[in-house]
RNA sequence: GGGGUCUUAGCUCAGCUGGGAGAGCAUCUGCCUUACAAGCAGAGGGUCAUAGGUUCGAGCCCUAUAGGCCCCACCA
């Protein structure tokens, strides 16, 4: 049967094809089978507002290596794929559309404007699973879950009665953070903080005299950066410990423009050194305020309309935008010459991370959950190990916000997204948590109830998404079987957002860790350095990497030298070499299979096999036993760069030129067997150990080459086989290390001499040094013009001018007058000599260190006594060779 | 203010628990050798930021310094 691999690669088309065969064969599709191991990896899922960026390529990607590599090894993988509604995202989109088409959303109203987003749903929500599935990844899409179907809407209220039930999750009048754009309040976590120039405003409020009245002579100055606040001020805070102030303590100061007396407070919070050591108190919009506030029982004055212009309460300047007010508020304070002078300013302003607005601290009723006590479990398991994050730097991380936590605060004053389940009773006022509209009032029995208005934080829903896919509440099979989940992979950017609150709610809901592990990635940069966002233009669409270069490129672009947790930056020249590099294995499995005949290989007896062929196989097992033990560590990166340097270096430029002339000959049948049967060997077991890395190409190479097979990916991962590591009994791969030196140093002779035709003489005495060298070209297949080669059992041949290149055991003798300069090639042994001499003088001293040789491990010595014997023995013949060089 | 992290070849970065300085790209030289020019064979290029310390041995561990980046908190 005749093996064709297309003679170009190109990746267009196939890629495509070979998805939809994985897809119709059901490979991705994970059961419950108690026969077997689970591994279970849950997708961060991504917006359904989104599309595919780099960042989502390379955490799929790094996914879908894990999962193929854990299936391939015989567990039950299960990749559980799934999007998010992005309650304040998606909703930001729709208004926009719908501003486009000239409607507000307030004209739908609330029935209206959902079915709208689900409609917007249905339309892109499909948009980038489809992408996902352009990068090979193999979810078990039969499995695909989203944060609003019926389970996930479920699981959410489900948490909530319960946690309220607790007390865990409870209604309360705090300061928040809040939107004046997107109109919502928002958590901690969603404020961004942006250094901003802005100013300081000194300004001057009078001392209350004995009348009550203003002074004309006494004044209290401190400065402010949003003046526009001193409308709901309702006092000025000093510490209790700065002497400048103490004559104040129990005073009053008139607050100006609003016309009343307010408090002179002490308090620790004050800081003596800013400024004058006085703070304006405004307890309804500054969270700083209003802890003092609570401390001296203050009147909390809200000023502001949600879309932060002035209220009543704020005068004559009810209804201006809050940074006219500060304007209008400023000049009047000027004209009362209550203004002492204004400074240039530069600070940290909070804003809104979806919108960038700044945001307004005001003080509503929302819900929060109390975290207190929810987040001890999530600390003890990551300091006690149970879970762990790589890299393990992340740790701090971690702990710095768990250590600082606050109560997280969850209403939202948006329509898309899960409505509370709270119901409020219109003629008493009770409050009713439960998984539905209760009938009547529990406590009036009055049926004249509404449902809280507001929807949960997105991070809400996401936060169970580990068991909620899985199908809790529910207690299903798929939950006892492949829950805790094994590893979650996701950028360090959103551990805050989302792994923490899946740790305790893993931990709250399931009496257990929602994953093992947390593998980190970084972002993907652009070639400058700069994060890629839309309103620079740097991104790369993925999707058009993969158009032009293929996934398999791509992916090896993504996941080749870097390290867990580091940023990347993404270069156009990566992508070419990932290619270039897919190109290689493509023509190396077209070589391979030309030169199979029509009937197949079969496997030699050890005897058979030639020096090259016991060396490259012994490698392929040093490789596979690397690779799986950095693939197990989640070392991605240093995986495959073995793997490609194995594949590339070794296997193409080294075994197949030196097995070429076995196979291009016919007159040994049985040698040309072992050889064909060696290539086959190692092919296969490179492209498995590729696969999770580049599964299309290889997936291709691999069907091509054995058709009765089903798929590689559902194919065994390689072993470590001690019965292939020929090294240990065989003195010819020793050989075969040896050559490759002897060959490098004649070839780079070759490379700097005048002539390019050159006269190799092999002599030795050695019949198994001959043998191997039978047909020299092996050893310098790629030289053309090397081809005059004799052996030769002594030194009769040689010719007086010839001089010796290293190869220890068999010597390589070029005539120098041809090629070699004198100079040059006794520099080089001299270079040579003190290599030797320092790495002897290294390992004496290793070996002469008591500790060493005690504490080492026993392999270790060994390995450094063998070596320290090699080096003497090459150091006596380099220095041989030295003196006879001398001699000439 | 607290914490993290980085400084390794011209560029971008790997370098696992301390034990022979690496890759890709770029540069230079020579090759269309019947798998591959998306290729082959070579070459040049590094005081591993600086200064100390621990060690038989430090790119790796410790201390300090300089510069860059990130996160958190936030003083009005």
């Amino acid at each position: 049967m005749s093996k064709e691999l297309a003679k170009t690669y190109d990746p267009k088309g196939m890629e495509d094809r070979i998805y939809k065969n994985w897809i119709d064969k059901g490979y991705f599709h994970a059961e419950v089978d108690h026969s077997k191991k689970p591994f279970t990896i849950v997708i961060p899922p991504p917006n359904i507002t989104g599309q595919l960026h780099m960042g989502h390529a390379l955490d799929e990607t790094m996914q879908d290596i894990l999962i193929r590599y854990k299936r391939m090894q015989g567990y039950n993988a299960l990749w559980q794929p799934g999007t998010d509604h992005a309650s304040i995202a998606t909703e930001v989109k729709i208004i926009e559309k719908l501003k486009e088409e000239g409607i507000d959303k307030a004209d739908l109203g609330r029935e209206g404007f959902l079915k709208r987003a689900w409609e917007w749903k249905a339309e892109y929500g499909g948009r980038i699973v489809n992408q996902l599935k352009k990068l090979g990844s193999s979810c078990d899409w039969d499995r695909e879950r989203f944060t609003m179907d019926e389970g996930c809407n479920k699981a959410v209220t489900e948490v909530f009665c319960k946690m309220h039930k607790k007390g865990y999750i409870y209604k309360g009048s705090r300061i928040i953070n809040w939107c004046p754009v997107c109109n919502t309040s928002i958590s901690d976590a969603e404020v961004e903080y942006e250094e901003q120039a802005g100013h300081l405003w000194h300004i001057k409020y009078p001392l209350v005299d004995e009348n009550g009245q203003p002074s004309k002579t006494e004044f209290l100055t401190f400065a402010t950066t949003r003046p526009e606040t001193m409308l709901g001020d309702t006092a000025v805070a000093v510490n209790p410990s700065d002497d400048r102030y103490t004559g104040l303590h129990g005073r009053q100061v008139w607050l100006p423009l609003v016309n009343k007396p307010i408090p002179v407070v002490t308090d620790e919070y004050v800081d003596t050194e800013f400024g004058t050591g006085v703070v304006k108190i405004t307890p309804a919009h500054d969270p700083n305020d209003f802890e003092v506030g609570k401390r001296h029982n203050l009147p909390e004055i809200n000023i502001l309309n949600d879309n932060a212009t002035i209220n009543k309460n704020g005068g004559k300047y009810e209804g201006m935008d809050r940074y006219e007010a500060r304007k209008a508020i400023v000049a009047d304070l000027e004209a009362l010459g209550l203004l002492v002078k204004i400074e240039d300013y530069s600070h940290n302003v909070g804003t809104h991370d979806r919108c960038g607005t700044t945001i307004e601290p005001l003080i509503k009723a929302q819900w929060f959950v109390k975290m207190d006590e929810l987040i001890k479990p999530a600390v003890k398991a990551v300091k006690e190990g149970e879970i762990k994050l790589i890299p393990p730097r992340m740790d701090k991380t971690y702990y710095n916000w768990t250590d600082n936590i606050r109560d997280w605060c969850i209403s939202r004053q948006l329509w898309w997204g899960h409505r509370i389940p709270a119901y409020y009773c219109e003629d008493c006022g009770e409050v009713m948590v439960a998984p539905s509209a209760p009938d009547k009032c529990t406590k009036c029995g009055s049926s004249n109830i509404t449902q809280d208005p507001d929807t949960l934080d997105t991070w809400f829903s996401s936060a169970l998404w580990p068991f909620s896919t899985l199908g809790w509440p529910e207690q299903t099979e798929d939950l006892k079987y492949f829950y805790p989940t094994d590893v979650l992979v996701t950028g360090y950017d959103i551990i805050f957002f989302w792994v923490i609150r899946m740790i305790f709610s893993g931990y709250e809901q399931m009496g257990e860790k929602p994953f093992k592990t947390v593998l980190f990635h970084g972002l993907v940069r652009d070639d400058q350095g700069r994060k890629m966002s839309k309103s620079l233009g740097n991104g790369i669409d993925p999707l058009e990497i993969i158009d032009k270069y293929g996934a398999d490129a791509l992916r090896l672009t993504l996941i080749t030298g870097n390290a867990p947790g580091n940023d990347m930056r993404f270069y156009m020249s990566r992508v070419e070499a990932s290619r270039n590099f897919a190109n290689k294995v493509w023509n190396a499995s077209r070589f391979i299979m030309m030169n199979m005949g029509e009937e197949d290989v079969v496997k030699p007896d050890a005897s058979a096999l030639a020096p090259e062929d016991k060396w490259i196989i012994s490698s392929l097992q040093s490789v596979i036993r690397d690779v799986t033990e950095n693939m197990d560590k989640f070392e991605l990166g240093i995986a495959v760069q073995k793997v490609y340097d194995f594949i590339w270096d070794e296997f193409c430029d080294w075994y197949i030129e030196m097995v070429k002339p076995r196979l291009y000959s016919t007159e040994n049948d049985e040698d040309k067997n072992a050889a064909l049967w060696t290539l086959k060997k190692v092919l296969i077991d490179g492209l498995k150990l590729l696969h999770p890395y580049m599964p299309f190409i290889t997936e291709e190479i691999f069907m091509t080459l054995q058709s009765e097979e089903e798929s590689i990916m559902i194919s065994d991962w390689p072993v470590y086989d001690e019965s292939f590591v020929f090294s240990k009994e065989e003195k010819a791969i020793e050989l075969i290390k040896e050559a490759v030196r002897g060959i490098r140093n004649v070839r780079t002779q070759m490379n700097v001499a005048p002539s390019k035709k050159a006269k190799v003489f092999v002599v030795s005495e050695n019949e198994d040094i001959k043998k191997a060298f039978k047909d020299s070209k092996v050893f310098f297949a790629g030289l053309a013009y090397a081809t005059e080669v004799e052996i030769q059992s002594d030194m009769q041949g040689i010719a007086s001018d010839a001089v010796s290149v290293v190869i220890p055991g068999a010597n390589i003798y070029i005539p120098f007058a041809e090629l070699v300069d004198i100079a040059k090639e006794r520099e080089r042994l001299k270079k040579e000599e003190d290599r030797l001499c320092s790495e002897i003088k290294r390992a004496e001293g290793m070996l002469s260190n008591e500790k060493f040789v005690s504490k080492a491990p026993e392999a270790k010595v060994a390995e450094e006594k063998a070596k320290l014997e090699k080096y003497k023995q090459m150091l006596t013949e380099v220095t041989g060779q030295l003196n006879k060089l001398n001699n000439i």
